[in-house]
DNA sequence: CTAAGACAGTCAATGTATTGACCAATGGCA
DNA sequence: TGCCATTGGTCAATACATTGACTGTCTTAG
């Protein structure tokens, strides 16, 4: 019966973290897209307008340094575009292309599907709990 | 009171990851490791004798490929030695060194203060219950 | 006993993520 | 008005993490 040599909660989150990415990535390959461009372009598509680059940095929960990386290979790939606002001269207006927002909602559909077939055989109540825990975390470790 | 645009779990999981490695890295910082590091060398006190490098990266969870890299730092840096296993020319023995042994020694209880002021004004029994949540997940998706 | 497959380790390429340092623009306050 | 801290964005250095491709050793089936 194991009794794995009782993994340490950080342990369990960080290794939990990369197993997600690691079999997430599967779904998003044939668009080639990466889980985490892909996490980016579903918070531009459900932002309305366009967004900051800091702004979807901390709706990340990621560094703005590492938001211009992944942005520029956003905007290498053609899923996303930067222009000047006008507003704030510092600051830019990061929008989906139209590649990038028929990309995104194309893979919506199989995201769905491997996120429920990722609960599947697991009490719904105890994800839930699961989450608001993790939730807690956040919360708490945010600044 | 908020109302956060309600984060996926996925979502959750790796920003609770990164969040926690960023905040524990200060914890560390004054003896020049970083938080895999520490989780390596943990690995290595916890295991009695020399372990093979598959054997580590399958107890992290992590790649072979990642472990040869962090392996060579940490070796560079003094903490671990690798040793030519007789009995399996494939493989290698890593041993903590003296000083590697030290540092984890000097280290162990600022992290357990760390890990138990993460835990503080959350339940318990919430904390355990989603640890083990995370360790159902974590079987369902480790090969 | 030999050929096929599994396993240990490495290298290279790419993507993710951090800190530290810096510049330009903004906003508040004296 | 003018200073100064904050904020938005970038660059560089380093660490982590993956896949793919490869060498060499072991194991096992025929």
């Amino acid at each position: 019966m194991a009794a794995q040599p009782e993994r340490d909660l950080v342990a369990g989150v960080i290794q939990l973290a990369n197993l997600l990415t690691r079999r997430l990535a599967p779904v998003f390959e044939k668009a080639r897209v990466t889980p985490q461009q892909w996490a980016i372009l579903s918070v531009l598509d459900q932002s309305g307008g366009p967004m900051s680059l800091a702004a979807v940095a901390r709706s990340m929960m990621v560094s703005k340094q590492n938001m211009t990386g992944m942005m520029a290979r956003l905007e290498q790939l053609g899923f996303a575009e930067r222009a000047d606002d006008p507003e704030d001269l510092r600051s830019s207006r990061v929008i989906l292309t139209r590649r990038g927002r028929a990309t995104i909602e194309k893979l919506r559909p199989a995201y769905e599907e491997w996120r429920s077939a990722l609960g599947a055989d697991l009490s719904e109540r105890d994800l839930a709990a699961a989450a608001k825990t993790i939730e807690q975390l956040i919360a708490k470790l945010a600044d």
